[in-house]
DNA sequence: CGTAGCTTTGAAGATTTTCAACCTTAGTGG
DNA sequence: CCACTAAGGTTGAAAATCTTCAAAGCTACG
C-alpha cells in the first residue's frame, strides 16, 4: 500500500479534474503512474480575467495551455486594427500546441470570461514523453487532432454558405459543451457577435441577421448572448449539406 | 572507421535524397546515426501514375508520406460528386499527419503527375522517436508545422478577396518551389483550375477570370498549366493586406 | 480525327458586404 | 440610484463581389 507506484482512484479523480491534459490522457492509454508524473509538472493558476491574455503572438513559446473552466479565443491583429479569430476553446481543450515549430506563438490568446487553466511546460512535457511512450503517443493523437480540426474549418469555409456556417458553428459548441457535461440545447455564447463574424469569416451584421432569421424560423431562440436550440434536427440538416466526412462532423 | 555508428557525409547525402523527412531532419537537430536508424524504417516506392491514389478516405492509418518528387492533393469528396481539395503537396512535404488521432485517414490523397514518395511505418516511427528525443522533437515539430499551416489557410480563407487569395496561393506555390531549387517565377501548375477553386474556396470560373485580369493587368503571364510571375512587387502587395503575422507569411 | 474533359467568356442572379443609422446593454461616476 | 457613455448589437437600403447558368473554345489523348 505504500509503494509509490499503487495509486488511488480517487487521487487520479483529482488530477483529472486539475488538469485536462490527464483527463484527455486518462481514457486513452496512459498508466496510472503516468498520471501521476504528468500531473506533477503541470502548473496550476491563478484565475484569469476577461479580456485577459495568456499569451501574445511572436513571444517565446514555453506553455501549452489546457482550459479548466472558463473559455478563450486565439487570433491574429490585422493591420486595419481588427482581429482575425482563429479559434474559440473551451474547457478540456487545449492551446498553443501551433508555436513548437518557432519557438514562438503564432497567434494571440484571451480569456472570453473569467476562466482557469493548467500551464504545460512544453519542453518538460517533451521530456517526459520520451520517458512514457503512451504520453508521446497520446500527444501525437492530440496535435493530429488540431489538425483535423482546422482541415474541417477549412472545409466549412471553403463551401459553405452563411446559415450553414453558423449552424454548425452553433452545434459544434453544443457537442463540445455537452461532452463536458453542460447542455447541448441550451447554453452562454462568450464570444461577441464580432468574434463569431470572424471566425466564420462574415460579417458582423452578417451574423446578426442569421440569428434573427433562424429565430423567426424556429430554429432557435437567442436573447443576447444566451442561446437556446429549439430544432436540432432542421439544424443538423443545414451542416449535414456537408462532405461525406465518414462519419465524421465537421468543426471540433 | 568499421564502428557502424560512423558514418560518412556521403551516406546522409543518399539518406536525405532518398528521404525527404530526413531532409527535414537533418538541418534541425538530429545526429547523424539517428538518420541511419531513420533511413532503415523507410520505405521506398516505385513511381505513382498520375491520377493514382495514396490513401483514401477511412482506411486505417499506417504511413505517413514525404513526397519526393512530383505533388499531390489532399481532399474529401463531397456528396453532390464534387471535391474539396484541402492541400497540395510539394517534395519534401509530408502527407497523412491528420490521420493519427482515429488510426484512419481522414482524407483522400491523389497524385497530381507522376510522382514518387517516401513510405514511412507510423509505429515504427513512433518507436523509434521514444528512442531519439531529437527525432520526436522533430516529429512534434512537423506536426506543429501542419498546424500553423493550416492556421494560415483559415486567415486567408476568412477575410480575403478572391484575388488576394489568388496571388497568396501563387506566391505560396513560388516560394516553396524555390525552396526546393525550383525557379521562383516560372512553374507548372500540377493541378487543375478546379482543384485551385476549390482549395481558394471560390468558383472554377472565378478562378478562370482572375488568371485573365492577372495577365491583362501584368501581373504574371499564364499559358495553361504553366505561369510565369512578372510583378512579383505588386503580387506581394496583394498579399501584403494581410495580417500582422510578425514577419510570418500566409500559406505554407 | 473525334471526343471528352478542361478552360474560358458572357450575362444574369444571388448572396454577402458595406455604409449609415439607430437601438440596447453594461459599466461608470456623479 | 440614476444618468451618461462607450461598446456591442440590430436593421435597412444600396453596392459589390462572387456564383450560377449557358455556351463556346481549346487540348490532350485515345
Amino acid at each position: 500500500m505504500s509503494d509509490p507506484r499503487v495509486i488511488s482512484l480517487e487521487k487520479i479523480k483529482v488530477a483529472c479534474q486539475n488538469c485536462s491534459l490527464a483527463s484527455f490522457c486518462l481514457p486513452l492509454g496512459l498508466k496510472q503512474g503516468d498520471i501521476e508524473k504528468l500531473d506533477q509538472i503541470v502548473k496550476r493558476s491563478r484565475p484569469i480575467q476577461r479580456g485577459e491574455g495568456l499569451f501574445h503572438i511572436g513571444e517565446p513559446f514555453q506553455n501549452i495551455y489546457a482550459v479548466k473552466t472558463g473559455s478563450f479565443k486565439t487570433f491574429i491583429q490585422t493591420e486595419d486594427g481588427g482581429e482575425q479569430v482563429l479559434g474559440f476553446h473551451l474547457p478540456g481543450e487545449l492551446i498553443g500546441l501551433d508555436a513548437i515549430l518557432d519557438n514562438r506563438h503564432g497567434c494571440s490568446a484571451k480569456a472570453l470570461e473569467t476562466s482557469s487553466i493548467c500551464k504545460i511546460p512544453f519542453n518538460q512535457l517533451e521530456v517526459l514523453s520520451t520517458q512514457l511512450p503512451s504520453l508521446q503517443h497520446q500527444i501525437f493523437r492530440l496535435m493530429s487532432n488540431e489538425i483535423s480540426k482546422d482541415t474541417n474549418m477549412l472545409m466549412l469555409l471553403g463551401n459553405r454558405s452563411a446559415d450553414e456556417r453558423l449552424a454548425t458553428f452553433l452545434l459544434s459548441l453544443s457537442r463540445r459543451l455537452a461532452q463536458r457535461g453542460f447542455s447541448a440545447t441550451e447554453f452562454n455564447l462568450s464570444m461577441s457577435r464580432h468574434d463569431i463574424a470572424s471566425y466564420l469569416g462574415l460579417a458582423v451584421e452578417t451574423v446578426s441577421r442569421l440569428f434573427t432569421r433562424m429565430q423567426q424560423d424556429g430554429l432557435l431562440k437567442v436573447d443576447r448572448k444566451f442561446v437556446r436550440l429549439l430544432d436540432m434536427e432542421r439544424l443538423d440538416a443545414l451542416c449535414e449539406k456537408n462532405p461525406h466526412c465518414h462519419g465524421k462532423q465537421l468543426l471540433p
